[in-house]
DNA sequence: AAGTGGTCTAGACCACATA
DNA sequence: ATGTGGTCTAGACCACTTT
């Protein structure tokens, strides 16, 4: 058979086809794709062709697939803001989405020298607890993360019921509140460990997403490495002019402030020395009377 | 010849041969690999084998490549935080990289329905400036953008300096100064056009970012579609806490500031009662010094 | 004209999932 | 056991870049 020079390219074609499969709600409920070879007979084309079109949508993020069982359709992405501090549970419900989570692994290790240098860990810290979670959004699984904790600020944190929330462990338990957090994120692949957990396959494009957790004396207590399939999130932030504004509020506050306590003191000062005055007349008016009824006795 | 059934795939020696290649400094100045049938000899493996390795590669963001020219290896990524207000030249310049701008297109359009909406233009307002420009650093393109502004607001841009610093351009000639933005990024696929502009293939991974940004009085100005190279970024962000803090801030001292104002005005009130009482007492006291002169005078 | 990546055919066997 | 995707071979021609 030829090969077809001219036109656009298979991968557009089949785009299509799924588009409209798509929009005529000819998928199945969970939008699993007809089999590859299926599709190659309906397109006339080779299996390796037909995956690259495939490969090429699912890099879109259009379609993904499930470790041999087949393409589907992606669900619409999560939001995710990181200038937030919500939690994964949190934004999933706040976007009517049924967030799971699952404890994939929890043990107390000795900290690697990466691990040292991301949790600031001082000279007698050397213990971090890791643990390997897995979330999942309306039964579909998006990210595997990995938790390292500073144990040494949080002995015995593995009895804790962490399955529901770490943070309200943390903070009911350990009195260690997270204040705020940096984030970092670059698109990459997904390897053989993770795609493995995320039930897709590895080399598929990914999100790597890594943050670091203060507490409220601005230590770190918490480092969260979070790999994404690359279809289930879209980011969202804003930049922060805003603070500027409430900066330029607290700095005309803080002026005004001043004028008003320098006001209340001059008003202070002024009402002792109209205070001492006033006394001094009366007490004079007190004398003055005093030798007014003498006099007018006298004249009598 | 056979497969190779078991041990590593070939995309991870690969990833280790370039690996080597790389920190051995065997690749030349601008980090080019060897051919792709030099590699494939190599290897011993097809060249469709190879290329499923190299993509994979690319995916990561470890290597790209120059459309018909070959592969290369990725160099450092930008960082971007899209919570500040900072624009591409000066990212670049923080970070010792050389930006460069080349405005592709410029042209004023009828707007159509998509643009009415993200630019929230009224009923009267029908024009929008659309510019493409493309972005690179250190001689590479990493980014083409496509940007919309409401015409109504800057007539006659077009025939302004736009090619150094648009938004220079609104400030100082339409009094417009942009004062905040919102943004959204996901990653997807480069169509052919714009991977033409980057110097790319078609469905290689992307970054696709947009930006929407209000002027002084909060009302959209502007927004700007940005296609990155998915290997040339890194998205930092820190959550903000930290306004929060101001908003308490600023709470406290309204409720001090208010304080102070009734301190001060019961002290005023104060003042007036004693200035008052005072005068009163000293016109009592010429009053009755009189008198007591009168009566002096009488009683000599 | 030669070299490069981009795309395609026509098969094959393997590993895992499901029934 | 069968069907699914995952990986691989051995070629071929096209389109673009470079010499």
């Amino acid at each position: 058979m030829e090969n077809s020079p001219k036109g656009p390219s298979h991968t557009l074609l089949i785009r299509d086809y799924i588009h409209n499969l798509f929009e005529k709600n000819q998928l199945n409920q969970q939008g699993k794709l007809p089999a590859e070879r299926i599709l190659c007979q309906r397109f006339g084309i080779t299996r390796i062709t037909l995956r690259q079109a495939l490969i090429q949508l699912e890099t879109e993020g259009f379609i993904y697939r499930q470790h041999h069982k087949g393409w589907f359709v992606s669900p619409a992405r999560i939001l995710y803001d990181p200038t937030q501090n919500l939690s994964f549970t949190e934004m999933a419900l706040q976007q009517n989405r049924k967030p799971l989570n699952k404890i994939l692994s929890a043990e107390k290790q000795l900290a690697t020298a990466w691990m040292r240098e991301s949790l600031n860990l001082a000279e007698n810290e050397s213990e971090v607890y890791c643990i390997r979670r897995l979330r999942s959004v309306d039964a579909r699984p998006v990210m595997v993360e990995n938790l390292y904790i500073n144990a040494t600020r949080c002995e015995g944190l593995l009895e804790d019921p962490i399955e529901t929330s770490l943070t309200e462990v943390l903070k009911n338990m350990y009195g260690i509140i997270i204040s705020r957090s940096s984030v970092r994120l670059h698109p990459t692949a997904l390897t053989e460990l993770q795609a493995k957990d995320l039930n897709g396959a590895a080399g598929t494009p990914s999100i790597y997403l890594i943050r670091t957790n203060y507490d409220q004396d601005d230590n770190i207590i918490e480092v969260d490495q979070e790999f994404w399939r690359h279809d289930a999130l879209e980011i969202t932030a804003r930049s922060q002019v805003k603070t500027q504004h409430k900066e330029n509020e607290v700095n005309n506050l803080s002026l005004l402030n001043n004028q008003y306590e320098q006001l209340a003191k001059r008003y202070e000062q002024l009402v002792i020395n109209l205070s001492e005055k006033l006394s001094k007349s009366q007490q004079e008016m007190l004398h003055v009377n005093d030798r007014l009824s003498n006099l007018e006795n006298k004249s009598l």
